[in-house]
DNA sequence: TTATAAACCTAAAACGTTTTCGAAATAAAT
DNA sequence: ATTTATTTCGAAAACGTTTTAGGTTTATAA
């Protein structure tokens, strides 16, 4: 079933048939309720592919996640499929699995599919962004989120990770914690940077010194990491009263070696992770930590997209924008 | 850049560009080269869309989730994904949220996209399966998994639920267990149901009597649900020995209860779930379960996809199958 | 040299839409 | 009755590929 059948069927043309369907004012109302009909009764629908060809809209955007089994990635995911679906638009997923290898490709292949637009977080290895570049000078729309690369001018959607950290750090140092440990992320990308910043920062502000051998990086971020960097220090004999982990798995790891140790949460140590996991409240005792909005940021993502895409298909000068999405402390047991 | 431009600055015609980029035989290596050369200098892909529209075929299939944020959904997503990125096709994600209004919206705008194939796992609330026979009428390939319809004629991949109930089941009562609680899924779906009645027949072989007052739902499979169903059983005075939950953070809830009553763990109540979460090996006590290979799961269901498009193309009849994918039971300190 | 086969190449149609531009029909105004 | 404005319609081009069917050149054989 094509537009030329219903035109043979009803006697008009091709064109007028289109013209019903995508509600154009030239047509009478008589026909366009017998066009209407008839493609109720046979359930026509458009060919997508067709209309996408002549009109330049695949009406399909591209998602990289870092990481696809990871709850923040999870809700950035749901968030993106919900103001996505409310516009009609379709969502190709593809995980980078924190290879830049595996980045690129992926948004070759979206280059090639043409799709309206590329929504990504960096993978922990991408320092060169030449693939974010051509993304733009193939004129596609590009959304930065999470990980983001200052140097590419495009639309970004972050949270503020140093204020986050910040006050992360602060409320430890509020319930009288002076030896804080940063189990950080890392090196490279900027947020596991900024987290750093801003615990840094919130010791500087409280006049406690910094102290290099408190700051150990678990680059994969899950809880082997955080139970081992624990026993290491303990092994050496450096005493702490605070641990900042830069990720909840991270925190979790930690919880379970102060546990085995038989330390006193928060009492003797008090423990603070990031981003909420599901499980964060669940787990005994409760894990303190900072919510990031994951659906809210995939809903920003998108929207920000069809904003651009507006101003560009009605010629208007495309406003880039940096949505910065505010976090909640969580505070419960383990602090 | 096109074909057509591509033509022009080379001097060869259209159909021959498009012969080199396909591979077509009929080219001399010396004009081959050239096209390759010059394909390679500008960087050139061609427009799939124009190719889809041709070729009718989109290189792209729909993937269905019931629920985006689950350990079990985000392994089938990881492992579809990597097979279709093997055979260069693209993956739209949706999720049903375990509603059927939705799943059918979905199974609508897939095929307004022509996608090649569409890959569900039914929703908690599907009785109806019109939709599903909508899809092998519009002559897309349809590949059922996990909560699938038996009514409906297609590939199908799933785990054998009734046989790992049974092994779960019988593994309580291995470790001497007699009273035990069966924290069930919802009614309709078939993967509860047969859970369920494995979960009955190995009592049964055992020659354990069934007391329909152990058997409980929980639908949302959240932890709250397992909490309170064990607080509702305690209240109640019906004592139990033994938890088999359909689900691992159902399992966590109830553990989360017998810890909070000072029940002893496995001692005084064994208690098993199911899916194997990242974090069921992570808590304590750690949580025996039963292991889905989602990733597997997802990696047979392209699998099975490409090969009936591989059987459709060549015309060879195409050949439905069901993989039932084996199971693992793992065994830790819960139980 | 001529006939035949093989290798290389191309014109043109087709896929199913959207959209421009102008034509035809109808209504309104003079 | 004629002109003008308005509404309604349709022919045809375009989007960028793939593929059929045949044409032209070159090599091989007689």
């Amino acid at each position: 079933m094509t537009l030329k059948r219903i035109s043979k069927a009803l006697g008009v043309s091709i064109t007028t048939v289109s013209k019903v369907l995508n509600n154009y004012g030239d047509v009478s109302d008589s026909t366009r309720q017998r066009v209407l009909d008839y493609v109720k009764k046979t359930g026509f629908t458009p060919n997508s592919i067709a209309a996408s060809l002549r009109t330049k809209q695949s009406k399909i955007v591209g998602l990289i996640l870092p990481d696809v089994n990871h709850y923040f990635f999870n809700n950035i995911l749901q968030g993106v499929l919900n103001s996505a679906e409310k516009a009609g638009y379709l969502v190709v997923v593809l995980t980078s699995k924190e290879s830049y290898e595996l980045e690129k490709k992926h948004v070759e292949r979206l280059l090639n599919q043409k799709v309206d637009g590329i929504f990504i977080s960096l993978s922990e290895e991408t320092y060169n962004t030449q693939h974010l570049s051509s993304i733009i000078d193939s004129n596609v729309i590009l959304i930065q989120y999470d990980k983001i690369s200052k140097l590419i001018d495009s639309s970004k959607v972050v949270i503020d990770d140093r204020q986050a950290a910040y006050l992360a750090t602060q409320h430890l140092i509020d319930q009288g914690k002076k030896r804080i440990v940063h189990l950080r992320g890392p090196l490279i990308p900027q947020v596991a940077i900024d987290r750093f910043l801003g615990y840094k920062s919130a010791l500087e502000v409280s006049g406690i010194p910094f102290d290099r051998s408190l700051v150990l990086t678990c680059p994969h971020g899950d809880d082997e990491e955080g139970f081992n960097q624990l026993k290491s220090l303990h092994e050496k004999n450096i005493s702490f009263d605070g641990v900042f982990a830069h990720a909840d798995l991270v925190a979790v790891g930690a919880l379970r070696y102060l546990k085995r140790k038989k330390i006193k949460i928060p009492d003797d140590v008090a423990v603070i992770g990031f981003s909420n996991w599901m499980l964060s409240e669940k787990i005994t005792p409760s894990l303190s930590t900072v919510d990031q909005p994951g659906i809210l940021m995939g809903e920003q993502i998108f929207e920000q997209f069809a904003r651009e895409r507006l101003q560009k298909v009605s010629g208007n000068p495309v406003q880039y924008q940096t949505k910065i999405i505010p976090t909640n402390l969580v505070v419960r047991e383990s602090s």
